[in-house]
DNA sequence: TTCTTTTGAGACAACGTTTTCGCAATATGC
DNA sequence: GCATATTGCGAAAACGTTGTCTCAAAAGAA
């Protein structure tokens, strides 16, 4: 590798007129500046990054972005957001834990031995004890869950409103019997949005019931088929899109139409997905490129130290399609 | 930040000695090296990665791995396949370039700026030129393409076995005019799915149509539509899954029915797509993951400069589905 | 006891930069 | 023509490690 002392040793100058020229900084003739560029030119001269982080305030942010599942286009569009904003002299390191808790640990102190600045985790489930570890070294964004730790900033999307307005889309269209098939509560979100479906039927009078089931197509499909054989339905608000299309699935099955006979509404506006299946799923759609951008922008501040936010909440909107467009009959 | 000095000072202890305990080299006493090595803990001490990359000779290998859109599924699985690999001493940067190629030139150089060991380039449409210049400096894979340079190692697809064997199934199933909905030929991978297409229609006496068009499910839907205004057709095979969505989309506009009018295979099968088409879409597979796999492999033995294979070609296997299961009437 | 070997530990150079400081040489002001 | 200001450049320290070399002390052999 050719470096600086090559330059100055062919340019007859000190390392220190050198690295003045290639950083534009000090006082160095026109001449010797223009003969140094040259050879540096010539040479395909790049400079040592490593020893430049060490002997110098750092003027490149290296940033770690874990995800659970970058196949998961949540988790790809929040890389994408993340990405966006990184020109120059922003690194985005991007990791992949495979939705695996134990490896997503190894994943963060490997960042950390990496000596990245700060660190940004796509994984809601983290462990609290892991972000209050983390943050003591290191700046760090989190999602969808509110931390008081100083260095943590959180970026949340307000899933009561969502729920809140999917819900009552589907009461505005004539709906009635509205079900929602929700999480678990070990995902803070599916609480959220669950009292956000129950604050919307109550509002309207009506008397919401709620279905607890996994976040994948099958447990979807599964559950409103038990639904479906238990109870008078014409509306369903569900967790998420993939859960939804696996009751689009069981309502097929068993003959009924949508959205004639039954609505149906999604959340996450994973777009592939919604304008694929038949009919195409209404849903609600989370600025996740945004967040993504906001987690990047509020880290780099953390970084600099400049102004910090302890808190971005992100508003959801609805994104109406096929699925929910009016009852019949 | 804790230094080794900061430990070396408390333990009284030269940092020499520090530096052996921690790296389990040279010869310490047993009473010193336990003392030094609870003090670390409590520290909560991390070495210092540029520092020690400066230092000695590298044990952690970097590599930079850049695709066009993190958000398609293929990339994200090649990404997975990388990551896979790479265990406490690789780190991957993974770097998204939204499809705009100045960006991507700009990335490889920045990922080179930053001192990486390796690049795998994810795009088959980036130039020569520039494969050449990096692979100057930092040992290369790229995809679907073949280079002659020291320092690339080409992965790639048997394409023309894979639009064969799609081919070939369509025939089998009892379809006879197949068209293929193909690309322009600036992928080189879709002039090899061509030529695969046109073998196997040979092969079996049936003469080949092309209709050449783009990548995305608009492009197959109005391709599509054309071709069934055009001429009598049983069967399509797509350059990839998109367009055979979009082809679907039109054939149903049409009121014919899948499979039993027309036969449709894709290529690429993104499953997330493909089970939830309605009627489920036959698709190509390739072993995507295997071969971001392969590419981390073979970057790492170029790097540590073991053994160097130029090239790497993998199978692709049918998937059948409902779209491809047989004509009837 | 005396000589040799082994062990434990520190001093110091090196990695490639940046940055501060100092000092000549030149330019400027009177 | 002298004092002062400015310019151009190099020497050297620093960043946090690793690794080699040296050397004293302890242990072993005679």
């Amino acid at each position: 590798m050719v470096t600086i002392k090559d330059i100055a040793q062919i340019a007859n100058v000190s390392v220190s007129t050198v690295s003045k020229v290639l950083n534009g900084k000090g006082r160095v003739s026109e001449k010797k500046r223009r003969e140094i560029l040259k050879i540096a030119r010539d040479l395909k001269y790049t400079p040592n990054y490593y020893a430049r982080r060490m002997s110098s305030r750092i003027r490149v942010h290296t940033i770690g972005l874990i995800v659970p599942d970058i196949t998961n286009p949540f988790f790809a569009k929040l890389a994408r957001g993340v990405q966006r904003v990184c020109g120059e002299d922003v690194l985005v390191i991007l990791m992949d834990s495979f939705r695996d808790l134990e490896r997503e640990e190894k994943l963060i102190r490997k960042l950390r031995f990496f000596g990245v600045d700060g660190i940004i985790i796509g994984n809601s489930r983290v462990s609290d004890d892991l972000v209050k570890e983390v943050s003591q070294f290191l700046p760090v964004v989190v999602f969808d869950k509110n931390y008081e730790y100083k260095n943590v900033v959180s970026i949340v999307l307000d899933n009561f409103h969502g729920a809140y307005i999917a819900t009552k889309h589907l009461i505005d269209k004539g709906y009635r019997n509205i079900v929602h098939i929700g999480g678990t509560h070990e995902l803070y979100v599916s609480l959220q949005r669950e009292e956000g479906y129950k604050a919307a039927m109550k509002d309207h009078g009506l008397s919401p019931r709620v279905y607890p089931t996994g976040y994948d197509e099958l447990k979807g499909y599964k559950m409103m088929k038990r639904i479906l054989k238990a109870e008078n339905v014409d509306g369903v608000f569900c967790m998420n899109d993939l859960v939804a299309i696996g009751a689009i699935r069981a309502i097929k099955e068993r003959g009924l139409k949508i959205p004639d006979h039954i609505g149906v509404v999604g959340f996450d506006n994973d777009e592939e997905l919604c304008e694929t299946v038949s009919p195409s799923l209404s849903s609600v759609h989370q600025p996740v490129e945004e967040m993504g951008e906001a987690a990047a922008k509020s880290l780099v501040d953390m970084i600099s130290s400049r102004i910090r936010v302890r808190k971005y909440v992100f508003s959801p909107r609805l994104v109406v399609r096929e699925s929910s467009s009016g009852k019949k009959g």
